[in-house]
DNA sequence: TCTGGGGTCCTAGGACCC
DNA sequence: TCTGGGGTCCTAGGACCC
């Protein structure tokens, strides 16, 4: 039995969802039908498309690009400021709306979602379902989203991006042929523009090309991720929709600076500034992070970063900052600094980490004691490895 | 002329171990 | 002069996504 997967995407979601909202606080107008884009802030040095209207893509703006590009291409575009508070709220109503239709969502950024449908079918018809969501979500809510129907996520996902606004699209496995191969090859999930020119030079065009192309030649010339593209073009992906809300496994923030930076002093600063937030968040998820690294980008666009494991995972604020401060002081600085992140990865439970560390009851036989001897050296040997300890204590 | 911020996954080389 | 094979962990960087 084939799988029944929903893809639902909002349609160019910042922009909408602010124009709902702008709407129901007395706006006369609605900046969905008027050239507008949510940006970022030029005097920051953040500016760039993050949405547009139906109206500013006709005038050849796209996301992604700098304002000041999209400014030219159209003078009389309303620029207007992203406000996430309120686009988490309009996320989390779309998924409510979804959960009464299945058990299985994946929420897979803010403005999509996988739904599983297969298991509540029976004998309904999923398409007829996939308009009543579509409708139900702007009657609603006020937004309009597109809904993509397949047997799989990845086929979903491409029927969804068919044409929009407020559409249906099915990419049945019968249709990968005739709906799906014609399509350039960068309309395929998981292309970007690095591998596009490699693919070209190889005289593949669409995804029929690569879909019909030798796989063991793909695969020789992409190794893993050659595998994926080539069974994406073909249709087949078996991922499930995971409707568990998974923890983060890294959590980082990066900041691009008003002005560029000169010394290790200023960026030590911003560090942090930066740290603060970032472990405010670990707190709040009850994470400790393992590895902190830092990242730096210069005013010339490179990238390069320095990491270091930490001795005990943490969620420590000054202890996060100190170690931020010893992985700058190893980098050097490759020119004026433009942006400055800070990660931490490898994200472990605090719970978890603290009754590691502390037996959690207080009854403390020689039982207990043993017991707890046994995890200390249990996590030893985890860690270091069995031979290591025993070779270290016969050597004496 | 200007280019965000939040993530995930993968790779390749080096250190180290048996 | 020739110099294994397997494995893990760590680090830096790259590609992709929304």
């Amino acid at each position: 039995m084939p799988r029944r997967i929903l893809h639902i995407d909002v349609n160019n979601a910042f922009l909408s969802w602010s124009a709902v909202y702008m709407l129901k606080h007395g706006s006369q107008i609605d900046i969905r039908t008027i050239p507008s884009i949510i940006g970022g802030d030029e005097s920051k040095r953040s500016g760039i498309v993050l949405a547009k209207s139906p109206v500013a893509k006709k005038f050849g703006i796209v996301t992604g690009e700098p304002i000041y590009f999209a400014k030219k291409k159209c003078n009389n575009l309303q620029i207007f400021k992203g406000n996430f508070n309120i686009y988490r709220e309009y996320s989390k109503a779309f998924y409510n709306i979804l959960i009464q239709y299945s058990d299985k969502v994946e929420r897979f950024s803010i403005d999509e979602c996988f739904v599983d449908m297969t298991d509540v079918m029976k004998d309904k018809d999923i398409v007829k379902i996939a308009y009543e969501i579509k409708d139900r979500i702007y009657k609603e809510l006020g937004f309009t989203v597109n809904v993509g129907v397949a047997s799989n996520k990845l086929l979903a996902k491409m029927a969804s991006d068919f044409e929009k606004p407020n559409k249906v699209h099915t990419l049945f496995d019968s249709e990968i042929q005739s709906k799906m191969w014609p399509l350039n090859i960068a309309d395929l999930y998981g292309i970007g523009k690095m591998t596009i020119p490699k693919l070209l030079k190889m005289n593949i065009k669409t995804i029929g090309d690569l879909a019909q192309s030798d796989k063991k030649y793909i695969l020789r010339k992409f190794g893993k991720y050659g595998n994926m593209i080539w069974d994406h073009a073909n249709g087949i992906d078996n991922s499930p929709v995971e409707e568990r809300n998974q923890p983060p496994k890294s959590i980082g923030n990066q900041e691009t600076l008003p002005k560029d930076l000169y010394t290790k002093e200023e960026i030590e600063k911003v560090l942090a500034q930066i740290a603060e937030e970032v472990t405010f968040r670990l707190r709040k998820y009850n994470l400790l992070g393992t590895v902190i690294s830092v990242n730096l980008r210069t005013n010339k666009f490179e990238d390069y970063s320095h990491q270091k494991k930490l001795l005990n995972p943490t969620s420590n604020t000054k202890e996060v900052i100190i170690a931020a401060k010893e992985v700058l002081k190893e980098m050097e600085l490759k020119g004026p600094i433009r942006q400055v992140g800070l990660k931490l990865d490898k994200l472990t439970s605090s719970e978890e980490y603290q009754i590691s560390l502390f037996d959690e009851d207080s009854n403390n036989t020689s039982h207990n004691k043993l017991d707890k001897l046994d995890k200390t050296l249990d996590e030893l040997k985890a860690k270091y490895g069995y031979t290591k300890i025993t070779r270290g204590s016969s050597l004496k």
